[in-house]
DNA sequence: CTTCTGCACTTCTATACAGAAGTAGTTGAC
DNA sequence: GTCAACTACTTCTGTATAGAAGTGCAGAAG
């Protein structure tokens, strides 16, 4: 689940580093699933021969990755990504409601492809699954994307019936494979579109669309998905923090 | 410097907060400029009649706001906020050198105004300082700013001569008025300009340019400045890490 | 049935101490 | 003069301990 080399890099890290790394892949092994404390701080001291202060720091470094949650009194959490909504933020809604909609998702076409050179330089391998995806707000199509997967590592997804799948990706990703996103880093820029998605996004040949290129990452710094979506530039939005 | 009411709520607060603010107000205050090494934790310890630990905790607070940098064997000092230059990613020249060339600024004009109410909402005030500002890449514009500050905090930058300033603002504002940028949140869309602008940027008046909003934050979550910058669209590129 | 109290748990704050690891300057040997 | 060793610092890691603060549940009191 973890990379390899993560785990087997026991060499000469601190302890509280080493103790981070064995937690990160239980959880990824999927060891204290859903809304169940995983074990108090005395409990990982013990087990592990450690004192728990250490104990402390190491959870402290995965509550601060976004990993883990700490309740005062209650326990240690899995946190629950709350990840998409952070990320699905452009092309929001600024029509007549406010309000917190996610876009329908309509899965297009999905099948294994040999990605393109620039792809599989960032994710490793250019033994890929391909998602289309079209992305609707009341009926009207705002968003394509075009979503590039290791096989290695989500091998299957391709036939994973639609309904199963939701409107969200990366809990998806979690729950079925295991693998918590991490990070990403988006890259926006302004284009006019190819004439196959002018088509699906219901423009007109010669309009102009707003591109987000994504690069998703997971806790081990690893590329795990690349996707580049497109939407029509006059209702883009995109709201980033920085810092 | 900062603000009062984060001074005075020394109520109930763990002490490695309250410490943290005081050396933040330290900090703002122009205490310790430059690359000269603060007090090392046993002094802060004596001083504040605190144990190490507490003090430890609250200069670790610091290191992840960005506001303090600490080497093992040297000190701790204060982080030049090399914050710019991270914002200053649109834009980005992927013409012939990917070099990091930072682009010339030359203020258009400077002025004392009232705000329009949606700045006036963010800054908390009508009483405002504009900047207009152009940014060019070999000659070329590639970026008209407009920048509002609240006079009450940045008085007399309007009359500061322009070789001063230089052609990052964030390090600015720290040295002349003692001013951290801690965050920022940025808006990216995509528009027409008006008539004015895309005659200072060398543009058809039809032609689409790249429009970044971006709210300033300082230390304690006021907001500091508001801009809106504006640049060509089909140069654009905006870079975002997320998570 | 509702409210309060107590208890066993959790994480959080704060202290103290020992030694590792890294830095920078000085001193001494060659 | 050059380079190595030493030294006096710094931050970092790890341990141990005490009590505060918050949670959730069970059982008593009303």
């Amino acid at each position: 689940m973890m990379s390899p080399d993560r785990l087997e890099q026991d060499n000469r890290l601190p302890a509280y580093l080493r103790l981070r790394d064995r937690i990160a892949a239980r959880v990824a092994a999927g060891e204290w699933t859903a809304e169940v404390a995983l074990p108090s701080e005395n409990v990982f001291a013990r087990e592990e021969g450690l004192s728990v202060g250490t104990v402390r720091k190491a959870l402290q470094q995965l509550v601060s990755e976004g990993l883990l949650e700490r309740r005062q009194g209650a326990g240690t959490f899995l946190r629950k990504p709350a990840f998409e909504p952070t990320l699905f933020r452009f092309f929001a809604l600024q029509d007549a409601d406010r309000a917190k909609t996610i876009p329908v998702s309509r899965l297009v076409a999905r099948s294994l492809q040999t990605a393109p050179a620039e792809v599989a330089e960032v994710l490793g391998t250019a033994d890929c699954i391909r998602i289309d995806r079209l992305r609707l707000l009341k009926d009207q199509p705002i968003l394509s994307e075009e979503i590039w997967l290791p096989r290695a590592r989500f091998d299957g997804i391709e036939t994973v019936a639609e309904g199963e799948i939701g409107p969200l990706l990366y809990p998806f990703y979690l729950e079925r494979f295991g693998t918590f996103v991490a990070h990403a880093e988006d890259e926006v820029s302004f284009a006019t579109p190819p004439a196959e998605i002018a088509r699906r996004l219901g423009l007109a040949a010669d309009a102009f669309v707003a591109v987000i290129e994504r690069t998703a990452f997971a806790l081990d710094g690893s590329a795990i998905e690349w996707r580049r979506a497109m939407g029509p530039a006059r209702s883009f939005r995109y709201r980033s923090r920085i810092g």
